[in-house]
DNA sequence: ATTGATCTTGAATCCAAATTCAATAATAAT
DNA sequence: ATTATTATTGAATTTGGATTCAAGATCAAT
């Protein structure tokens, strides 16, 4: 925003309005046909203006994405309120309310997280940056490892490996889920909220090896029912 | 590997070869550059041919990645001995049998494994593909769900739910680690089994809410002594 | 109203890469 | 040895799309 004011001192109000016009047009290519796909005229046709406009906003297709891009991960990064409301020793509706965020921006933005997923796979400077951001909130859970789980004789960089590993829970799901819609999971009906529980649960069984307190649980009890049987029973397929 | 010898009975031996070689270039180019950055002159220049002879064996680069990809489908279907060596029982070393599967895969192929990330990024027809191959091991779980968990009130819908939501755990690591080589993360110097192993231990914690038991810990045991306070301290960052 | 700036157009140009193809070489069959 | 088939080359062409640009439209300021 700053930058896109300020560059270039003469840029007018209406220049702004066009801008927006190509961003949205943009996203809502995006959401259609993804990053890879997409090609300059499908946006300028998008937005209702000549293909040479395009030049005159963006040096290229990659600069206007990343511009995109960047605005969604700054909007993203101060809408991001998950931490306040959350008591510090209640960690389960911590780890919901990332799941919360997680799963609104999937189901309010499809395009754009695809886009950030195409982007990342193969442009490494881009995936630096959304690796800083995504990860900063892992960090956290880093962060804190030591002091909630005092007795651990994990190392720092074992502490990482847990963190990364169990922070995939879910990530592949809300891609079939919101962006290829795939229908066996649709079919679940779920809302948002539910989907978070759902996930922040096994998140938080993977990292404690318990399951949360019954009591906070809303949506998504009966997974306290997976209790597995003192001695299994022996099962032929 | 049937098709490619039936499909033209006047194929002879020296055809196949280049065939090879070009398939085999193609591989070792998508481990420098991955698939989007991939050009036909890339390949024939790596495989040591003049540029037309490509269009004589494959009529574009996407039909030749697709028979690397199929084949190597193929091929680590046919290799996936897993269940094999496993008692019916005993779920620890199950997961960790798909791990070191996964594992391997990813450490012996990064190259493929990134194409198979970006190909099904963009071309649904071929994700359906790779899911229906993942999936199929997957599907094995959500099969004997109900066996495993005579108790379970979750819907088969639900099952499904967790069990891919799980599945999640290392699927990002896994490419951080052997595609990206994350520097942090080969800080760890994991062996394969190492890292199966970790990565298994989070699944069964996800999945029974309970740690696996230790004396089939070779490696992770360290991970028993994440084990949250009665009461967890409160913390001030 | 005139001026100087920005905005907008779309046809013309450029470019990288895919694709074709005529010519030549290698190979197998007889 | 001759012939037919397949393999290989690399220069020429085609393609899809990005990029440029001259010309006209719009706008703000005075």
């Amino acid at each position: 925003m700053a930058t896109a004011t300020s560059r270039t001192p003469a840029r007018r109000a209406k220049g702004e309005l066009a801008r927006e016009r190509l961003k949205n047009a943009a996203i809502a290519v995006l959401d259609r046909v993804g990053y890879h796909q997409l090609r300059i005229k499908d946006v300028t046709a998008e937005a209702g203006v000549a293909a040479g406009l395009f030049h005159h906003y963006y040096s290229d297709l990659r600069s206007l994405i990343e511009e995109i891009l960047d605005e969604h991960i700054a909007n993203a990064e101060a809408t991001e309120v998950i931490e306040r409301d959350v008591s510090k020793g209640d960690w389960f509706n911590r780890l919901r309310s990332h799941y919360r965020f997680a799963v609104r921006n999937h189901a309010d933005h499809p395009g754009i997280m695809r886009c950030i997923h195409q982007f990342c796979a193969d442009d490494p400077v881009f995936r630096e940056r959304w690796k800083a951001s995504y990860y900063k909130r892992l960090q956290l859970l880093v962060d804190v490892f030591p002091f909630v789980f005092p007795d651990s004789e994990l190392s720092p960089h074992e502490v990482r490996l847990v963190v990364y590993g169990l922070s995939g829970i879910g990530q592949d799901l809300l891609r079939e889920y919101f962006i290829e819609r795939d229908p066996t999971l649709l079919a679940l009906q779920l809302s948002e909220d539910e989907l978070a529980e759902w996930l922040a649960v096994l998140q938080y069984r993977g990292l404690f090896a318990c399951n949360p307190p019954e009591e906070q649980l809303h949506y998504a009890a009966r997974i306290l029912t997976i209790k597995r049987h003192a001695s299994p029973p022996e099962h032929n397929d």
